[in-house]
DNA sequence: ACCTAAACGAGACGGTACGTCTCGTCTTTCT
DNA sequence: AGAAAGACGAGACGTACCGTCTCGTTTAGGT
C-alpha cells in the first residue's frame, strides 16, 4: 500500500467500541455527563486511544451521529404527489421522535451541542433530512404544486426552525401541528 | 412586622455582584467555561453564598437574563401600521444582534442552555419579544392587514424558529433575509 | 454592686449548655470532630455566644474538664498506711479508666490536646491527682515508709509518665502492672 | 516477571517531594495547620497523587517519620560500661531535643499525633531509641551492673514516660534532671 | 526469523473545579 | 446588653475528570 507505514494498524474494533460507548452514554445522560474516562472504561479502551483519534467530545458525538448511532439515519420525506401531505408526514415523523419523552435528554443535548459545534450542526441538519425536503420541494415545483417563485429555501428553513423552536419552547405537539405549520408556509 | 425573621437579611450587594460576574464571564467565554469558583472570585464572594441562593449555573444564567444583563431587555416590534415592515424590522434587529460576531459565544451558549433548561428557555423567548410580536399581529388583524383566520401563533413560531435555525446553521444573513422570511409566512 | 454594668447578665444556662454540649461531642467523637457549629446547635445557642466567652476550642475543653464533665473529678490516692499499696491502687484506678475501650477516644483526645495546650495540660494533671499523690508521699516519709532523701517529685513524675506512655504505646494492662511500676520506683 | 503490572510506575520523585513538604510544613506549623492542599502545592503535585497513596495526614506524618525527615534517625544510647551514665546521657540527648524551643511545635504536634494514631506512635517510640535502651539494659545485666531480676521493661517505660510527662507538663529541664530520674529507677 | 515502530490497555501524573463543611465575623431581631 | 438566628468572605475537604505521559504488550509491515 502506497506509503510504507509500519506498526499496527488502527483497530476498527476499538473505534466502534468507543463510538458505541459514546452513543450509549450520550443517549443515557446527555452531553454534560459524557466523560472521556467513562467512555474509555465503558469501551474497555485506554484514554489515549480516544485522544489519538478524536480531538474533542464534540467530534466523538459528530462521528457517532454519522454512524447512525444516535438518530434514525435520516428522516426521509415521501413523494406521494401531494407536497402538503408529504411535508406534514415528514414533520410528524420529526415531532414524534423529538417529542418522545424517552428521547428528551438525547434530543436536547444533541441540539445544544449542534448550536455550539458547527460540525455537529452540519451533520445533524443532514440527518433531519433538510436536503431531501429541498429536493422534494423542487419536484413539487416541477409538478406544478408550488409556484416556481415560492421561497423554497426559506420554507424549509422555517419548517425546521419550527421544530427547533418547539424543542426550545417545550410546546406540546398536537395531531394538527404539522398541518398548521405547512399551511402557514404554503398558504391555505 | 408580619413574619419575624431573625438573623441577617440577604445581601443585595452580593446578589448583584454575583449576577454581574456571571454575566461577565458568560458573555466572555460561554457557558462551558463558566465556573462557580470563577464567579465567586470575580464577585468577591464566598462560594457558599452562591450555593445558598442558586441551585445551578443555569439558574444563575436565567436570573442574569431576567436582570437584563445578557441581552437587550427586549426586542420590541414597532407599529408603523405596516405589519410586513414591522416584522421585517424586528427580524433585522434580531439578526443584527445574533449575527454580530462579537456576540457569537454569548448567543450560542445562551441558546444551548435554553434548549437544556426550561427556565432559561422561557426567559429567553420572552426576551426575544415573541409575546410582543404576537400582540402586534393581533393589531394587524384589527387593521385588516392580515385575515383573521391566519395562523398567527404558527407564524411567530416559524419566524423565531427561522432565527434559531440560522444560528444553528450558521447561514450568513443578507439584507433581504428578513423580507424573504416574512414573505414566506405572509405570502407575497 | 461595685462597677455599674448595664444590660443583661451572662446566661448561666447557656454557659452550662455549651459546656455540656462540648463534653458530649468531645467524649463521643474526639477533639478533631469537635466543631463550634456543632456545639452551638447541640446546645441550642448562637455561635456568637460561644465566641463571646471562650477564645478557642481548647478553652472550652479546659473548662469542661474543670467542671468535671470529662473525667472523674479526681483520682484520689487512699491512705491505708501502706504507701506501696496506696500508690498501686491509685495507678489501678487510673489504668482502669484509661484502659477502658469506652473511654479510648476521650482519653486519647484529651492527652493530645493537653500536650498542645498548656491550660488543658495543667488542668488534666490536676485531675489525675498528682498533687494528692505528692502529699501522700510526704505523709509516707513522715511515717518512715520512705527515706526522706527519696526523689519524691521524680517518682510521681515517672509514675504518671508511665501511664501516659502506656496510652501512647497501647500496651495492654495486666493486673500486676501497677505493682511492678511501684516496685520499680520504690525498690522491692 | 511474576505479576504483570501495567501502566506507569509510581513516581519516587513525587513520593519524596510529598514527604518533604509534609515534614517542612509539619515542623513549621504543626499538625493542625497541615493541609493537604498546602502539601500538594508545596510539593508541586496534584492532590490526587497524595490521596492515591496515603489515606490520611497521619499516614503522611508516620512515613515522614520513617524516612527520618522529622526526627534524628534514632536516639542511640552509648555503651561506656557505666549504665547509669549511659542512660543519663541518652536522656540528656532526648531532653536537649524536646526541650529546645525551636522544636516545640514539632515535638508537641508529634506526640499529640502519636497518641491518637497507633502507627505514628509505634514509629515514634522506635525513633526515641526505646528498643536500643532495652538492649543496653540487657548488656548491663550481663556486666553485673543491674541485678537480673530488675524490672527492666518497666524502667525503660518509666524513663520514656518521664520524658513525655515533662513535655506534657512543660517542666523546665535542669542539668541534673536526667541523673535524678535514673537514680529514681535504679536506686542511689 | 528477526527488527522496528505504531497502536493498544492500563494507569500515574499535575491540574482545575466540583459541592460541602466549618471557620470566625457581622447583622438583624427579640428579650 | 445579651442572646438566637443566620448571612457572609474565606478556604480546606475529598472526589471526579481533564489531557498528557509513561509503562509493558500486541500486532504487523520491512528486512
Amino acid at each position: 500500500m502506497a506509503e510504507g507505514r509500519r506498526g499496527a494498524a488502527r483497530s476498527e474494533t476499538a473505534r466502534l467500541a468507543i463510538l458505541e460507548a459514546t452513543a450509549r452514554q450520550f443517549a443515557g445522560s446527555g452531553f454534560d455527563h459524557l466523560t472521556m474516562e467513562g467512555i474509555a472504561a465503558d469501551a474497555g479502551v485506554g484514554k489515549q486511544t480516544i485522544y489519538r483519534w478524536w480531538p474533542s467530545k464534540a467530534a466523538l458525538v459528530a462521528e457517532a451521529l454519522i454512524e447512525g448511532m444516535l438518530l434514525p439515519d435520516r428522516f426521509v420525506p415521501a413523494d406521494t404527489g401531494d407536497i402538503r401531505r408529504d411535508l406534514a408526514d415528514w414533520l410528524d415523523d420529526l415531532f414524534a421522535f423529538v417529542g418522545d419523552p424517552a428521547h428528551d435528554t438525547l434530543v436536547r443535548s444533541l441540539f445544544a451541542v449542534a448550536i455550539e459545534h458547527a460540525d455537529v450542526g452540519t451533520r445533524l441538519r443532514e440527518n433531519l433530512g433538510t436536503s431531501l425536503v429541498a429536493a422534494r420541494m423542487d419536484s413539487a415545483v416541477a409538478a406544478g404544486q408550488i409556484p416556481p417563485d415560492a421561497p423554497r429555501t426559506e420554507i424549509v428553513e422555517l419548517l425546521v426552525g419550527g421544530v427547533v423552536f418547539r424543542i426550545l419552547n417545550r410546546t406540546p405537539i398536537t395531531p394538527d401541528t404539522s398541518g398548521r405549520l405547512v399551511a402557514a408556509v404554503l398558504g391555505a
